[in-house]
RNA sequence: GGCCCGUUCGUCUAUCGGUUAGGACGCCAGGUUUUCAACCUGGAAAGACGAGUUCGAUUCUCGUACGGGCUACCA
């Protein structure tokens, strides 16, 4: 029987959550999910100058939004410096790790010299088989015995079997001259020990994969099932960086992108399912595995985000959306809608949210419910009010005062209102849009009038016929 | 420099040796219409290049080109 699957993603706190890492965290929460384990959450804040709670604040932010929960505690790599150097000086008791006390100016010297003369800049330390000499008083590090001969097989779910020569494995450094633990170990014990099962990460750790597998071997602990997934690049085919403008999750936000639309796009950004390009959380979840993760990296674009989005406002409740709105707007540093307006916007939402592909676009759609009168006219819908529009309306308004407040009604009534002007409800529409909305641009009149209410749009209408 | 990975329409992708190489976004044209959208119909658009294996390669192998990654007492 297989053990339950344990996954974590393991942001380093330098930064907010772009949007590669927001999609890696993506995929191991929906592996995770999907199966009914468990998806773990590890800052790795061991480099100590690059770390700030502010990123990690920001990332936990960013991941909230996406809704991607995460089990048990966030964990500090940070708090496991003791464990991790345990760990260290359990493999140089072993024999499986040395004590080096090259220099790292020594060493740079090295490198220099073997790349000028165009040799491998693998530094082999002397101090790996000298146990009998006595050691210097002087500060060392300890470095793992890595195997020098054979081959190391990456056995990866996306890459497939990837084959390094152990000749090309350095005997990387554990724990620093000052005691403390490395990424490369940390990542590993910490892994080991909260029972990761997938590891799930980006491709640029992929090399890393083998000169970690040394350290499992030393330990001897099981290798965990990885899953090396390609980067994500920018419109430009580049790699994401910040001159691509705005990349942090948060950031999408506050453009007024919808999460469910945002985890839509990103899950198919590199990973399929036959031709399904939309669906649903619960779709994802059952449909999302490692075997459907493409092999190379993908570009991010806004214009399939935003369709995606689109899709999903017109499926989501009405007052979902209002909830999303209120949290989009405050996410934008925007002033907040009063009751009244959350109210009304709810109400128009029925006739809103199928046109709409952001956020924003749901608010600047809604704009006729959410103003007051006097309505204040815009100018290209001054422009439809003409003293025969104004004369019209004001012949219009009191046929309206009696009829039942339905879509067909009004239709009915309009229509024929129109014919008795011996025009067409065409030429009717733009002085309504104008004295219902102030805009020549605005939803169907009758939504708008429905969603107003009688009194309301006769009350525009009067102000406006003047 | 060394090692590793990748390459199908502009973009995201399907294809698991035999297809008129399919879908989606975007784009173009037409339709519908109450403005803007939405929607409907149609269209243009792809296997990086070169060898090899094979009756047959987008698919398998090798090489080249291009792109990316790793090569720290960073993560």
């Amino acid at each position: 029987m297989p053990d339950a699957v344990v996954t974590r993603f393991a942001p380093s706190p330098t930064g907010f959550l772009h949007i590669g890492g927001a999609r890696t965290a993506l995929f191991n929460w929906l592996y995770a999910r999907g199966r009914g384990g468990k998806f773990l959450l590890r800052i790795e804040d061991t480099d100590r100058n690059r770390s700030t709670p502010e990123a990690t604040a920001a990332i936990l932010e960013g991941m909230a939004w996406l809704g991607m929960d995460h089990d048990g505690d966030v964990i500090s790599q940070f708090d496991g410096a003791d464990r991790h150097a345990e760990v260290a000086h359990h493999l140089l008791a072993e024999g499986k790790a040395y004590k080096c006390f090259s220099t790292q100016e020594e060493i740079a010297e090295f490198r220099d010299a073997a790349r000028a003369e165009g040799r491998s800049t693998l530094f082999r330390s002397p101090w790996r088989d000298t146990e009998s000499s006595t050691p210097p008083d002087a500060p060392y590090v300890i470095r793992i015995k890595a195997p020098q001969d054979g081959e190391t097989i990456i056995r990866d779910q996306v890459q497939g079997d990837v084959t390094i020569s152990n000749s090309q494995l350095d005997d990387m450094v554990l724990l620093r001259s000052d005691g403390t633990p490395v990424y490369m170990l940390a990542v590993v014990v910490d892994d080991h020990d909260m029972g990761v099962t997938h590891v799930i990460r980006g491709d640029d750790h992929l090399n890393n994969a083998a000169r970690q597998m040394t350290i499992y071997q030393a330990m001897g602990w099981n290798i965990p099932i990885w899953a090396h997934i390609p980067l994500i690049h920018g419109p430009d085919g580049k790699k994401l960086s910040k001159r691509h403008g705005a990349l942090g999750a948060q950031e999408y936000q506050a453009m007024g992108y919808p999460a469910s639309g945002m985890r839509n796009y990103l899950t198919r950004l590199g990973w399929s399912h036959g031709n399904d390009e939309f669906f649903t959380d619960e779709q994802a979840l059952d449909w999302f595995g490692l075997d459907g993760i493409g092999k190379s990296p993908a570009r991010f674009d806004l214009k399939k985000l935003e369709n995606l989005c689109g899709q999903h406002i017109a499926i989501t409740d009405d007052a979902a959306l209002r909830h999303e709105i209120v949290n989009y707007l405050a996410a934008a540093n925007l002033p907040a809608l009063s009751s009244d307006q959350e109210e009304a916007i709810e109400r128009a939402m029925y006739c809103l949210k199928e046109r709409a592909k952001t956020l924003p676009e749901l608010v600047e759609k809604a704009h006729f419910a959410l103003i007051s009168r006097p309505v204040r006219q815009d100018e290209k819908s001054t422009k439809s009010l003409d003293d025969v529009s104004r004369r019209i309306l004001s012949e219009l308004t009191p046929q309206l005062q009696n009829v039942k407040w339905s879509r067909d009604e009004l239709e009915e009534v309009l229509g024929a209102f129109a014919q008795a002007q011996d025009t067409k409800f065409g030429k009717l529409a733009g002085p309504l849009r104008a004295a219902l909305a102030g805009r020549a641009v605005t939803p169907s009149v009758y939504d708008m009038m429905l969603v107003l209410g009688r009194d309301e749009t006769l009350a525009r209408l009067a102000d406006t016929a003047g």
